[in-house]
RNA sequence: GGUCCGGUAGUUCAGCUGGUUAGAACGCCUGCCUGUCACGCAGGAGGUCGCGAGUUCGAAUCUCGUCCGGAUCGCCA
């Protein structure tokens, strides 16, 4: 048995001096002067400093065997601390608990690592022992922050008349976009259900059953490879609406940001967010999710350089390529060790060809490393252009158009970290619109569509669907955070003809689309309502705004590189009988591994 | 699947131009200590140097293979 708690580990003051109460907890640290023991409870809540003295010998001895993250009970009495011996670190530090009877309900071995905060051990340490990690405040602090998001959430979709409605988790397998987790069927033999990668298709046709406006916090399933800011299976609060257009589903995803950023973290932001088109984001940032939390936007020197007699330059402007630069302020005093480790690094990192760069210092003035190639005027208009000034640095690169925006993106993203220019403690949210509705795939010989196949095209590019459906722009829309993708949508095709029109673009015929998808264009044949939606990933909102870099650190028990549960060691081998039921025999190498 | 980085005490790491008994800090254990809160002091235990092979008189150290973990590219509509 064990006694029921009168406070947790956080809450006694001053105020409570004299009280007679039950406290329930680990043993964070224990500090053994001799006469006197003193304990660190901890509870989520926080700590409490518990006191033992010498003079209450049973006890005192009994005290003796405490150990770091035993289990215990106390009673006892809240004495005020003597001036001098107060706190300031903790909420309870002005009082402490003069223990009058000691409960261990359970003793622990030593951990494999420390329960604190910012300890160095191994990830792989750490998920293994997941259990005592999440003991740890800072990985306890940002699922209790997960929680108020969830409230958050569901009281401002409750409040704005959504309905959370449940889809389900085994559904169709369908083989468009990322790889599908197959769960098979022994009741179907040689039939498998997937894993949602999102409940899209299921949301459209709520639309069609005329619910007009659904939310769900649901789980998602991708089978495809990991990363620090991906994991095979996440959470996504999904959001469907009918009778809208873009502006409606921004909006409304903004008062739900509005509302989550002032519950979770208390950040009152500003609405409309700040939008700009993919066009405009490749051009100046080289990327579809641009950080704007710092500048070093792109200048284009294409024009400038075309007809220069660096052959380079003017090569890469007559293929169709760029020639960007950046300005990265204060480093034109960079040295030339500095500027070649710099080139090796962007070669190696990003695949370009080679670093060109202009310094601008008061010693050698305005010098570019071809600058014997070119004419000082056109060095001249360059760093005009880059709106250089003295003191700054302007770094080039030059390439195909598909290669070199995305290069300089990735050095903007060097340059801002290294010299500091990101402000760590805003929060830009950023529309990212105007997407194009396919590209082609050069390795499938065919388009994909960019976001999904039921995303509608913009109607003003409706005329190009047939003979430049590159040129199409759809009418989607990425919402971005400090430069990570954290949901995306966009107003669905609810229109069968224009549907079947899609699927025939996107390479499935007319059989292949009646096979996949028939259910929904079926669906449309009975009156659909115009709608659209989006999807925002939970786990990446709740990252940053934890301030981590890591999904792994705002699940409760997430995979490892590999997919796996060290934990509790999943997947794993499953016995011949329960692989007889679904109708699956393995390859050849599978069962020598599970045979090992 | 490719590339890169790492694997030495419970933990984090040092040792790596091959050479006596593999070190430090934290943690752990014992003792002392009545005002600590990173308690202090004294002492102590703790190692398959990821695994296998090779080179060598001799391998933590060099080579090859392999396993494990991470970052990243491909992939992620």
């Amino acid at each position: 048995m064990s006694w029921k708690r009168t406070h947790h580990c956080s809450e006694l003051t001053l105020e409570n001096t004299g009280e007679e109460v039950v406290l329930n907890g680990w043993v964070a640290t224990r500090r053994d002067l001799g006469g006197v023991i003193f304990i660190d409870l901890r509870d989520r809540y926080g700590i409490t400093q518990i006191v033992f003295y010498e003079t209450d010998d049973k006890l005192h001895e009994k005290a003796e065997e405490l150990r770091t993250e035993y289990v215990i009970g106390i009673k006892g009495v809240v004495e005020e601390r003597g001036e001098e011996n107060i706190n300031p670190e903790l909420t309870t530090g002005g009082v402490e608990i003069r223990v009058t009877d000691l409960e261990i309900y359970s003793k622990a071995e030593t951990t494999p690592f420390e329960i604190k905060d910012g300890i160095k051990t191994s990830e792989e340490l750490r998920l293994k022992h997941r259990y005592l990690d999440l003991r740890r405040p800072e990985i306890q602090d940002n699922l209790i922050l997960r929680s108020d998001f969830y409230q958050s959430t569901r009281s401002f979709f409750y409040d704005n008349d959504f309905l959370e409605i449940e889809t389900p988790v085994l559904m169709k397998s369908t083989p468009e976009g990322a790889r599908d987790y197959l769960v098979p069927s022994r009741v179907n033999p040689g039939r498998f259900f997937a894993l949602p990668q999102s409940p899209q298709t299921y949301k459209q046709l709520l639309m069609v059953s005329g619910f007009d406006r659904y939310f769900q916090i649901v789980k998602c399933f991708r089978d495809e490879d990991l990363r620090a800011d991906r994991q095979p299976e996440f959470t996504q609060i999904d959001v469907e609406m009918s009778f809208v257009d873009e502006e409606d589903v921004m909006e409304t995803t903004e008062g739900l940001m509005k509302k989550i950023m002032s519950d979770t973290v208390e950040e009152e932001i500003e609405t409309s967010f700040e939008r700009m088109t993919y066009d405009q984001a490749i051009k100046t940032y080289g990327t579809d999710k641009p950080d704007t939390r710092f500048g070093l936007e792109f200048a284009d020197f294409s024009d400038l350089v075309a007809n220069s007699e660096f052959k380079i330059f003017s090569n890469t402007v007559d293929k169709g390529g760029a020639v960007l630069g950046i300005t990265v302020p204060d480093q034109g005093d960079m040295g030339r060790g500095a500027i070649d480790r710099l080139t090796e690094r962007v070669q190696q990192e990003t695949g370009a060809a080679g670093l060109i760069y202009i310094k601008l210092n008061e010693d050698d003035g305005v010098k570019c490393s071809v600058g014997k190639f070119l004419k000082d005027d056109t060095v001249e208009a360059m760093v005009e252009r880059a709106e250089a000034d003295m003191g700054d640095l302007v770094l080039i690169l030059a390439g195909p158009s598909t290669e070199v925006y995305s290069q300089m993106g990735q050095l903007r993203i060097m340059m801002g970290k290294e010299h500091n220019l990101i402000n760590e403690d805003a929060y830009n949210f950023l529309w990212v619109t105007d997407f194009p509705l396919v590209e082609y795939s050069k390795e499938d010989h065919r388009y994909h569509a960019l976001h999904h196949p039921f995303t509608a095209p913009k109607p003003e590019d409706l005329d190009k669907l047939d003979e430049d459906p590159e040129e199409v722009r759809s009418r989607a829309y990425d919402l971005v955070l400090n430069g990570y993708e954290i949901g995306g949508g966009s107003i669905r095709i609810h229109n069968r003809e224009l549907q079947t029109r899609m699927f025939e673009l996107l390479g499935i015929d007319e059989d292949e689309a009646q096979k996949r998808f028939g259910f929904l264009l079926d669906a449309f044949k009975y009156g659909a309502p115009p709608h659209g939606g989006i999807a925002l990933g939970v786990d990446r909102i709740i990252m940053i705004l934890t301030g981590g870099t890591s999904l792994r650190d705002v699940i409760a028990f997430p995979k490892n590189q590999k997919a796996q549960s060290l934990m509790d060691n999943s997947p794993d081998f499953v016995d011949e009988d329960q692989l007889d039921d679904l109708h699956i025999e393995l390859k050849k190498y599978a069962k020598e591994a599970a045979q090992e």
